[in-house]
DNA sequence: TGCGTCAGGTTTACCGGTAACGTATCAAAA
DNA sequence: TTTTGATACGTTACCGGTAAACCTGACGCA
């Protein structure tokens, strides 16, 4: 990597802030000098140096750091994709970690980030240690915590009420006449988001005078095995139930399957709900009673508020994207 | 961020570059020095600064950057993953990218990560603009192809042979008795590692006397929709095929769907295969005969070759990570 | 006693940008 | 004609580390 601006400035015969001003596109120089150092610089090949750019002015880091709990998440894939969609297209880059649904490791990727002086960062969820908070407050760049909604954020927040989420099920299963609901969920580590949906959940299906019958809570991942051999347990307990809402889709199409195997009629003998709106539920058989989570958009939203609070635009402190409810046929 | 090397220096009482020693694990210092110095390090709450750092010399990145071609993809999530924890552990930072299968946008991202100066470069696939081609040898920096075994990589290469894994699947269904094959595929863009699995199948069916009936490659993303409406175009044109292989499991899936819906018995009218063992594959009713790709061993090695690179060591050119053939029983 | 050696430091010179500020030029205004 | 202001550029001082050269006192040894 030989070129750098002097190399051009000498070439072009000007200083080297001009060069730094017209590749960054600024202003300050006639239009025969732009033209002669842009040449100039295509000729010896320059690549830009944002390692010297972002060292040289704190203002001028276009990193941003982003955290979240698993990388093989089907969810997660569609959120990492709506920020790098928008983070490119704005110009900025995309460093990221995954931390296990731990908040002591997303405070070990924090430092690790804000040694490179990113511009901001994205985090997943709103559970942190006090050394984050801390590190955050010190560093004084903004944050974004995306997924579920905090009453009080760091810096910035987009995502929805899980909470919420559970409690809209609940309505709609018993609207639907169901009156013997069960649950299923998996907590690998800790995921407290979905433990925020069962006590959604729990709590409409009180009030509205038919509470939950039975739950399973697995200490595993929650994928389709958990639904699978969740289901069985919560039945082998509690054979009445007529309807199970589960932690996410892989789980309830794993309790799909086992109702399958068993011979029971979905949703005739026992309704099946889930939560995330994965593509494989909609191409089941049966479509699979589930809430949609706006993946992308929650991506796309956290990026967009985080580079307009770089470019001191006055964005939301909060943005809630909503979640939709798709009845299905197995609910 | 205000605690840097000086301060801690002048509160030590010590020089910058001792500091600087001390807190990067070097040697050349007392005992006493080193407890006095992270004791201070400490107290002020200092946040190393790895822009300084990598811009003060150029051996000192830690940063790795890694492009793929969607961040949507539930293989190339757990490729993410097991290139993730090696890195992590082996105290590097990860930058990512997607460029949704186009060479062009792979070398428009490469030209910004570039310009981070990054220890070194992951990419996916093995077809590349001559710009991109040129701008790496200009960086010098290491580079691993991944996914893809290439005859002539770039530096490092990490993956299988797609032709491979579709001649393994074509031997396997004549192995099995059948005899009227056909093959449904999709390329987003352009994917050609889909394309070398097609071509491997059709040559090894070829040369045992049992060529492909019938092909249906769509011009849409490889997921369920595109395996159901797939499978129906196919068997609307040749509706004796005895068994259809599909790009990737999730068409598979959605072939399986399409099949059910039409009453065809699976695997006795028609047999189904498909490519990347997803997980759900294999708790289908009937478990989807499939070649598993070891995504997470795929991620680590290539995480690993770059790192031997960088410190020095010996490390394979390439590294053939093999994939398995599961039977299934739809196939 | 003189000299080399070595651990344990310090000093100095960068790295490649950006920001702040200084200055030359020239046209318009007074 | 002089003053003013805008424009276009040059100069210089950093930013926070790292590398390498350079000290310095203690010690061993001839």
């Amino acid at each position: 990597m030989k070129a750098n601006l002097e190399d051009i400035a000498r070439a072009a015969g000007v200083s080297k802030m001009t060069v730094s001003r017209v590749l960054r596109g600024g202003s300050g120089f006639s239009a025969e000098t732009r033209d002669k150092v842009t040449k100039v610089a295509e000729t010896l090949g320059y690549v830009p140096n944002r390692l010297a750019a972002a060292f040289g002015s704190d203002q001028a880091s276009t990193l941003v750091g982003m955290c979240v709990p698993r990388l093989t998440s089907g969810l997660f894939g569609h959120v990492l994709d709506g920020v790098d969609r928008a983070l490119t297209r704005l110009g900025y880059q995309l460093m990221i970690g995954a931390n296990s649904h731990s908040a002591a490791e997303e405070e070990a990727w924090i430092r690790q980030v804000i040694s490179w002086r990113p511009a901001g960062l994205i985090l997943s969820g709103r559970t942190h240690t006090p050394g984050t908070v801390d590190l955050l407050r010190q560093a004084a760049s903004p944050v974004v915590e995306i997924w579920d909604l905090t009453t009080s954020p760091i810096d910035m927040s987009v995502g929805f009420s899980h909470f919420d989420c559970g409690a809209e099920m609940g309505q709609f299963l018993i609207r639907r006449g169901r009156r013997r609901a069960g649950y299923v969920g998996a907590l690998a580590r800790a995921d407290v988001m979905g433990a925020a949906r069962q006590e959604g959940f729990e709590t409409t299906l009180s009030r509205a005078g038919h509470p939950l019958i039975a739950r399973e809570v697995l200490h595993d991942a929650p994928g389709f095995y958990a639904g699978y051999y969740g289901l069985e347990t919560l039945l082998g307990r509690e054979p009445k139930l007529d309807v199970v809402y589960f932690h996410n889709d892989e789980m309830a199409i794993g309790g799909l399957a086992y109702a399958q195997s068993r011979g029971l009629r979905v949703p005739e003998d026992i309704g099946i709900a889930g939560w995330g709106g994965m593509e494989a539920a909609s191409i089941l058989p049966r479509r699979l009673t589930t809430t949609v989570v706006p993946t992308t958009a929650i991506g796309k939203a956290a990026a967009e508020a985080l580079v307009a609070r770089l470019k001191g635009e006055p964005g939301q402190e909060v943005t809630v994207v909503p979640t939709r409810l798709v009845p299905g046929e197995t609910g």
